[in-house]
DNA sequence: TCCTGAGGTC
């Protein structure tokens, strides 16, 4: 079949439109051009072949010819002709027209030159005109031209510029489908560009997805997929990183296990580990094994919970996943961050006998995370029995063995035995770290040998080799070897240590932080030291300010804390919860209450959640309280803890509150022996009663006076109705009057059920609190109400056991009316009482 | 993996 084609380059498909924005196209849908575009014209209209010149004829009419009826070498000539004019676009229509054309093909693909046609390519890169690139390779590719047999050296060179220009500009997006395309071709990507600049790229743009298309053109794509999610969660982007996960699972034919250990280390790393758990237990779901270290990853991220790491453990069996070494470090991890000694010490006997049976080989791991769980519960004759277990295993201790052997005295407040442990390191020919030497240094001043510390650091200092000329160096050398040693031994002697080989110390911000606390409230030398850090290039973090804070506010320096805090956000270190919990302790301490309350609101301004630290150093500040108001400011940041889900510490505030209480009958009466002493109940939450005082100071008790003494020690139940009399007395003062009697639950039984013994209990005291302490009219009062009506209130708190319970065959002889056990105080002997104190007062 | 800061009735 004839096939005439009209080349007009304006209205062929191929042909690049103008565009101001070289860097804004998309090429993939161009891989397959529509040859159905491209119109066909009668014979008749055949024009004069036009390859008779040597020179390529123009295009800009249009020509007409025949293809089957011209010699395959003159068609190649006419395109070659092209080519080394430039004039690709032409070119390819050249070639397109070949193909169509249904002529043989091979003589005129054999007779293209490829170096004029990369020639024509590389120009187009010139020009940056990436898109008409892209078509022409397209063309030649459906010709069966490969674009990689026409690139040689000089065209790649010019691609590479071209994506590193496009990768400059940071457009990822049209990078990544031009690699596409390139990839598709055969293109070796890796060799255009650095992967990792890609990813990086990528990550900084926050294209997750891009990411995870450019690694699929890739020959080791699974490789850079875990690359490419390690590198957002290391900038903390999870969100990225999870999508990027999500992506290349689906991109992936098989279940990935290095995916799977990259994602939930990630998580780890973000904090999700909650996270980390769903992404595992969808992996079991789909009744996939996980193998060893995708386990491993699990339990190190949720390390710091013993229960859930036992249970992975636990399942491995049942997975038939065989635990290796790490799996054991990691549950002996679990055990250090949770305290659990025991169970440490139980997994290290296990191993060991799994070592004796030649299962296992104990590590370096093994033995430091053990002499750590040691050390934190200071069992530093264990930690060190430890040491020996690993001698004679054949395990070299490392430094972070060294450091725990180390901190294992420290803790045990055993300095001499530190400094000895940190000599016989330096004599086995390990090299001690910065943190090895602040455990040295902290444990110093823990046990406030303050000087000890500062001769420490100045030797280390002066030790420091890099800081000496090369001679210096090579004399003390010589002089270590010919025994001359005399001088240095002695200054070593002055220090505590009996061998002083050259450190390779360098200060950090912690062995600065660690000194300045060893300046005890000498604020000076600690600001000079803070000038020191800046001099060696070390910036001071949240933990340098902090202690900064303390020092000054150590000597009742209100003003100058609040100042150093300003200044810290100045220097752009944003306070924390320590450094804001700091300042609250100085106020505190120095009963500056207001100041106090308005930190702790200053921070939550911050949105800086305060911690159980600053709950309990705001809560502290037990002084006398003369109004109600500063207690429910106190209340106000009690039941703020409890939202923000810390289990509170009510002795303070329990104290607090009885204090304010008693306040009421003081005067009157002064035999409260009796209930002080029963003070400690800690069978039952404590919190109620706080909840419950909170609750009678918040709403106005000018509407109704009704007290619920529920589920209340008799000790409880007085402070709640004295907290109640309190506020009433307040009112009082402030001209409000009494207008309803008081009302006052005790517990709801049954008709004919006698009430416990606690509840007589309260009954009786409150009675007598009332009456004879307090001199009020009080009646006891019951009143009777359906038992569907309690079975309502019980529902209201436990609707699933209600529910199980009204399954029950028992629901019919339940049906019995109860009764509300109540005690009213008459609102006459409550103006009296109040009227009589008022008048005492006066 | 190891170091440094704030609170403390039992």
């Amino acid at each position: 079949m004839r096939v005439i084609v009209i080349l007009v380059p304006s209205s062929s498909s191929i042909v690049t439109p103008p565009n101001p924005s070289r860097h804004n196209h998309h090429y993939t849908h161009l891989l397959k051009a529509s040859k159905s575009r491209i119109p066909n014209l009668s014979p008749s209209n055949l024009p004069p072949p036009p390859w008779s010149s040597s020179r390529s004829p123009p295009l800009s009419t249009a020509l007409r010819w025949d293809p089957t009826k011209t010699h395959p070498r003159s068609l190649a000539d006419f395109a070659n002709n092209l080519a080394r004019d430039g004039k690709l676009v032409d070119f390819a229509m050249v070639v397109e027209t070949v193909a169509d054309s249904g002529v043989e093909a091979s003589q005129f693909k054999s007779a293209l030159r490829a170096d004029f046609v990369e020639k024509g390519l590389s120009e187009f890169l010139r020009d940056g005109k990436v898109q008409s690139f892209v078509n022409v390779l397209n063309k030649l590719d459906e010709f069966g031209f490969p674009p990689l047999e026409i690139f040689t050296g000089s065209a790649m060179d010019l691609l590479r510029k071209e994506c590193r220009g496009i990768l400059k500009c940071r457009e990822v997006d049209e990078l990544v489908e031009l690699v596409e395309v390139l990839a598709g071709f055969g293109f070796s990507i890796k060799e255009l560009m650095k992967p990792s600049d890609v990813i990086k790229v990528c990550v900084q743009k926050r294209k997750p997805k891009m990411a995870i298309r450019y690694a699929c053109t890739l020959p080791h794509a699974h490789m850079v997929f875990c690359d490419t999610i390690y590198e957002f969660g290391k900038k903390g982007d999870l969100e990225s990183a999870l999508t990027a996960f999500e992506f290349a699972k689906k991109n992936s034919n098989s279940i990935n296990m290095y995916l799977y250990r990259t994602i939930i280390d990630i998580c780890g790393r973000c904090h999700a580990y909650q996270k980390s758990r769903q992404i595992y237990e969808d992996l079991l779901s789909q009744k996939v094994t996980p193998n060893v270290y995708v386990v491993n990853s699990i339990m190190n991220v949720n390390a710091h919970d013993l229960s859930y790491t036992f249970n992975v453990y636990r399942n491995l069996q049942n997975l038939g996943v065989e635990p290796d070494m790490a799996s054991y470090n990691i549950l002996l991890k679990a055990c250090c961050l949770a305290g659990r000694v025991d169970w440490a010490q139980d997994i290290y006997k296990e191993v060991q006998h799994l070592e004796s049976s030649g299962l296992l080989k104990l590590d370096v791991f093994t033995y430091s995370t053990i002499v750590k769980v040691l050390a934190d519960a200071k069992l530093w004759q264990m930690a060190l029995k430890v040491k020996d277990d690993m001698l004679s295993a054949g395990v070299t201790p490392n430094t972070v063995t060294w450091s725990s052997l180390i901190s294992a005295c420290a803790n045990a407040g055993l300095v001499e035995k530190a400094i000895q442990l940190f000599e016989e390191m330096l004599l086995d020919g390990c090299e001690p770290n910065s943190q090895c030497c602040n455990i040295l240094l902290h444990a110093c001043v823990e046990a406030s040998q303050y000087d000890r510390a500062f001769r420490l650091f100045e030797s280390w200092k002066r030790n420091r080799v890099q800081d000496m000329p090369e001679d210096d160096k090579e004399n003390r050398a010589s002089n270590a070897s010919s025994g001359i040693t005399t001088a240095r031994s002695r200054s070593s002697q002055l220090y505590g240590l009996n061998f002083a080989k050259e450190l390779s110390f360098m200060p950090t911000v912690a062995t600065y932080n660690i000194l300045m606390k060893a300046c005890g409230s000498d604020y000076y030398h600690a600001k000079a030291l803070m000038d020191e850090m800046n001099t060696m290039g070390l910036s001071p973090n949240q933990i340098t300010w902090s202690i900064l804070i303390d020092i000054c506010g150590s000597s009742g320096n209100i003003e100058g804390a609040l100042k150093i805090l300003r200044t810290m956000r100045e220097a752009g270190i944003e306070p924390d919860v320590v450094a804001y919990t700091t300042v609250i302790k100085v106020c505190v301490e120095n009963k500056y209450m207001k100041q106090a309350f308005s930190l702790f609101a200053e921070m939550k301004r911050y949105q800086i959640q305060p911690n159980l630290v600053t709950y309990n150093t705001l809560l502290r500040a037990r002084s006398r309280y003369g109004s109600s108001l500063e207690v429910k400011q106190c209340l106000v940041v009690y039941q703020d803890m409890r939202r923000a889900g810390y289990r509170s510490n009510d002795f303070y505030l329990k104290q607090l509150i009885e204090e304010w209480c008693e306040g009421v009958i003081q005067c009157d009466n002064q035999n409260q022996e009796e209930f002080s002493s029963s003070m400690t109940d800690t069978e039952r939450p404590q919190s109620l009663l706080l909840e419950k005082v909170a609750e009678h100071l918040q709403k106005n008790i000018a509407e109704s006076l009704t007290i619920d003494l529920q589920g209340l020690t008799k000790v409880e139940a007085r402070i709640v109705v004295l907290a109640v009399l309190q506020v009433v007395k307040e009112k009082y003062s402030r001209g409000h009057i009494i207008s309803d009697d008081m009302l006052i639950t005790l517990g709801i039984g049954k008709v004919d059920t006698i009430p416990d013994e606690l509840e007589l209990g309260v009954k009786d005291a409150i009675t007598k609190l009332l009456q004879d302490e307090l001199g009020l009219e009080v009646l006891s009062k019951g009143l009777e109400i359906a038992s569907n009506t309690q079975m309502y209130l019980e529902s209201t708190n436990h609707s699933t056991s209600n529910s199980e319970y009204l399954g029950s065959n028992e629901l019919p002889t339940e049906r019995r009316p109860v009764v509300m056990q109540r005690l009213m105080v008459t609102r006459k002997s409550l103006r009296q009482w109040l009227y009589k104190r008022s008048s005492l007062r006066r």
